[in-house]
DNA sequence: CTTCCCCATCTGGTATACCAAAAACAAGGC
DNA sequence: GCCTTGTTTTTGGTATACCAGATGGGGAAG
C-alpha cells in the first residue's frame, strides 16, 4: 500500500523524527524533571496540547508520556477530565514508603545470598561516591547518589523484576524524598547507615542489613509529614506565575481518601 | 480555536465512540483474554493495525491497549520491531513469584494489623467463595476466585500502592498460574491452605499467616519449570504439524540473562 | 548454483483532523 | 441578589494520513 508514486509531493514535512529510540521517553524525563524540580505543581493540570506544543512535538507522544508518568505516580489520571500533577496525601505516601522497605528488605536479602563479589563492590562504590561527593556536591546531586545506591542494592539482588518495581517506587517517592532531605543531619546520618549496610552485605548478614534498613527507613513518615506541611503552606501562599488558576476548591478535597485507589491498569474479566 | 465552520461536512463518520469510559482498557482486556487463553501464544507478534482492524477500532487505543498489556509483563516491546506476546523465562517467573511472595506477606501482616472486621470477613467470603464452587465451577472460573482472594488480603491490608503493585503482578503471573493450577491435588492444597491463611489472619497471628504463605507458594518455581516444559513442547509441535516433536534449540536460549533488565519505565534525569 | 544487492512492502512512530463530554461563562427568571 | 439554564470554550478520545526503518524475496552478477 506504500509508495504507488515514487514521492510525488516533494514537501519535506514540517518535521523529521529521525530518531527511533525514545521519543515519548524523552518528553516522559523532561516532564519528570519539571515536576520534581517543581516547575510544575502539584494539583497543577497538565494539558497534554499545551505541553505538546511547548515542546515542539504532537500530541501522540505526549499522551504516551503522561501515561508514563501517570503509572509512575507523578501524574494523576482523571477519566474525563485534564490530568494533573499528582499530589500524594500522606496517607499515600507511607504507603509507598511501607512497600519500598519490603522491597528493599528483599533485595538486601538476595543480594546477601546471590550477588558476587563483583556486585557487592559496585554496591560499595555507589556508596563511596555519594560519601565522596557529601560536601561539596548540590543537594539534589547527592541525592541522585543516594538514589543510585539503593538502586544498586535492587540490581545487584539479581531479581530483574524486584529492580524494575524498586525503581518505579524509588521514582514515585523521589520527589516527597528529596524534599526530606533538606536537613542536613539526616544525610549524614543516612551517609552512616549507607556505610553499614555496605558491611553488612560484604559480610553477608541478612539480620545486620535488615536492622539497619529499618533504622534507614524508619523516620520517612514523619518526614513525609513536615514535607506535606510545607507543601500545603507553599500552595495557600502562592498563586503566581500560574496565571489562570485562582486559589480554587479542588486544591484540598484531594487530601480526602480516594474510595478505592487500586485499579486504573485494567482488570483481567 | 475548534470550529470556526460550523461543520459543513454532514458525514456522521464510520464510527460514533458514545462510551466514555474505558475503551483502551476494554481492548487492553480483550487482549490478555486472548493471551491467557492461549488464542494468542507466546512469541506471536501482536501487529497494532491488524488487531485494530480485527476488533472495530482504530490503532491509537489498541497501541494504548498495548503499551498497558506490556506494562504488565504480557507483551513484550521492542525498539523498531512488532511487540510480541512474552514468553516469560524460568528467571523472571521465579523472579516475580519471589516478589509476590514479600508482597503477600507485607499484605498479611498489614492485614493481621489493621484489617477491620468486615474486611477480614470481605477475605473470609472469598475464600468461601473458591470452596463452594472448587466441585463445580470451571478450573478457570475456580482459578480466578484463587485470585480474588489474594487480591482481597491486599486490599485489606488497607495499602492502595500494596494492593496495586500486588495486583499487577498476579496479573504477571497469572498465565503461569493457571497453567500450573491444571493439577487438581495441588488446587485442593491451594484450598484448604487458604483456610488456614484465613484462620491466621482472624486470630490476628502474623507468625502462623506467614507460616502458611510460604508452604502455599514455595512450590511455584517447580511448577513454573512444569508450565515452561509444556510451552516449549507444544510451541515446538505446533510448527510441523506431524506429531514427531523435536527438541527445539529456541526453548532454551530464553533462559539465558538478559542482560539489562530494568530500564523501560525511563529514568529521572 | 550461490551470493549479494535492490526494491516492494510491512509496520511502528509521529502528526493532525474531528468528535463529544464537561466545565466555564453569560443571560434570563424567580 | 441568587439560582437556573442555554451557549461557548476547553480538552481528552478517537480516527486517519504520512514517514522512516526493517524485512524479505527476486533478479543480476560471479
Amino acid at each position: 500500500m506504500g509508495k504507488t508514486a515514487p514521492d510525488p509531493d516533494p514537501t519535506p514535512n514540517r518535521r523529521v523524527p529521525m530518531s527511533l529510540p525514545p521519543l515519548p521517553d524523552h518528553i516522559a524525563a523532561e516532564l519528570r524533571r519539571k515536576i520534581l524540580r517543581g516547575d510544575l505543581r502539584p494539583g497543577q493540570s497538565v494539558k497534554e496540547r499545551d505541553h505538546a506544543a511547548e515542546m515542539g512535538v504532537s500530541r501522540t507522544p505526549m499522551r504516551e508520556a503522561i501515561r508514563i508518568l501517570a503509572k509512575e505516580g507523578l501524574i494523576e489520571l482523571r477519566p474525563a477530565r485534564s490530568p494533573v500533577v499528582a499530589r500524594p496525601d500522606l496517607r499515600e505516601l507511607c504507603d509507598s514508603a511501607e512497600v519500598l522497605i519490603a522491597l528493599e528488605r528483599l533485595s538486601g536479602e538476595l543480594a546477601c545470598r546471590n550477588a558476587s563479589d563483583a556486585g557487592l563492590a559496585r554496591i560499595a562504590s555507589a556508596a563511596q561516591r555519594m560519601e565522596d561527593g557529601f560536601a561539596t556536591a548540590e543537594r539534589i546531586d547527592s541525592f541522585e547518589m543516594d538514589m543510585a545506591f539503593h538502586m544498586a542494592i535492587a540490581v545487584e539482588s539479581g531479581n530483574a523484576a524486584l529492580a524494575r518495581t524498586h525503581r518505579a517506587y524509588l521514582a514515585r517517592l523521589w520527589r516527597a524524598r528529596f524534599l526530606a532531605s533538606r536537613l542536613k543531619e539526616r544525610r549524614q546520618l543516612a551517609l552512616e547507615q549507607h556505610g553499614q549496610m555496605v558491611a553488612a552485605l560484604v559480610a553477608r548478614d541478612v539480620g545486620a542489613f535488615t536492622a539497619v534498613l529499618g533504622d534507614h527507613l524508619a523516620g520517612l513518615p514523619d518526614y513525609f509529614r513536615l514535607v506535606l506541611a510545607g507543601e500545603a503552606a507553599e500552595a495557600g501562599a502562592e498563586t503566581s506565575k500560574d496565571g489562570g488558576r485562582r486559589p480554587g476548591k479542588d486544591e484540598d478535597e484531594t487530601a480526602a481518601l480516594r474510595g478505592e485507589g487500586i485499579g486504573e491498569a485494567g482488570t483481567s474479566g
